[in-house]
DNA sequence: TATTGTTATACTCTATAACTATA
DNA sequence: TATAGTTATAGAGTATAACAATA
């Protein structure tokens, strides 16, 4: 990629401001955690609610590659989940010892909720910019999404038919 | 970059795929929390220190607010980073009841690992983005993230050293 | 034997409530 | 009395290790 040395706008420089924003708004939202209208959801119950609404019908052992946790971990996780209602344990009708884990109807909406808040908040901050970057971003936030999906395979927040593998392990 | 020109976004719709982007970044990044080379650091000692390094000497309440987190959480998370040697608690010159919060050199040093992590793994994505992108994402984050300090007046802070040898593009 | 999921145990994080010391 | 910070106690999240059931 060197081809890109010499312009205004080099990739570090891209990534920095891009981790920069990312912090911005883990402050942000980190607030807003407890409010969720449809009562308190931990970031450890979000973050998987993610995974599994990607990754319908997944087992626990491909949620925890995702999510770079334990299975223990998801167990009790997906424990409370789903004394909670938010997601729902079946036994697979391939293999008796994995288990099948979906959203229920309640999960959707918890993550519907979630976004609606996030966005919100996003738009707070947009009311502050000119058209013209709100242009930029739009276009900018498009690709790199659709470079992330293309190159990660993963969450690509929604409805959308995900790529099943996850993440390969980077470091 | 004229594919948008014509008909500018709404603004909740920028604001949605702001929100698509850090789902990915959050399940990305989630990964990499306990593979820091500096010993392991938890979302949310990572969280405080940013604060902290944003607001040198703050005490114990102000770091609070900004964290939305009770001022007993935030006794106990300095207790163990204190312990770890990221942060040193100093009594306030002004009142004898208060502490001042000071990132130590340790804890800056976690930080910068931190940035670095992270910017190495949205260089992987920007890869995979054309030119023309690239500098419409730039453009697009370094106004949303002067229009998010100018709006939240918050934790802007350190974030121009974000990942200083993390992407060795233009070397 | 290897894999999937679950407990057992221990630690961190967070919250409410009670407590100490300042103001 | 009100405020800043700390404990006391409890519940959630996660990890390693040991275990049961299945492949």
């Amino acid at each position: 990629m060197s081809r890109f040395t010499g312009q205004p706008r080099p990739r570090a420089q891209v990534a920095e401001a891009a981790c920069a924003a990312s912090e911005l708004l883990e402050v942000l939202w980190g607030r807003g955690q407890e409010a969720a209208p449809s009562g308190p959801v931990s970031p450890s119950q979000l973050r998987a609610l993610l995974v599994i609404e990607s990754h319908e019908g997944a087992n626990l052992r491909t949620l925890g590659e995702v999510l770079g946790s334990r299975p223990s971990s998801l167990s009790r996780l997906c424990d409370r989940m789903e004394a909670m209602g938010l997601v729902h344990r079946s036994p697979s009708p391939t293999s008796r010892r994995e288990v099948e884990l979906r959203l229920s109807r309640r999960g959707h909406q918890v993550l519907d909720e979630h976004r609606a808040f996030r966005t919100r908040e996003v738009a707070v901050v947009l009311a502050e910019m000119d058209p013209a970057e709100i242009i930029a971003l739009a276009e900018g936030l498009a690709a790199f999404r659709a470079a992330a999906t293309r190159r990660l395979g993963t969450a690509g927040g929604g409805s959308a038919a995900c790529g099943q593998d996850g993440v390969a392990d980077t470091a």
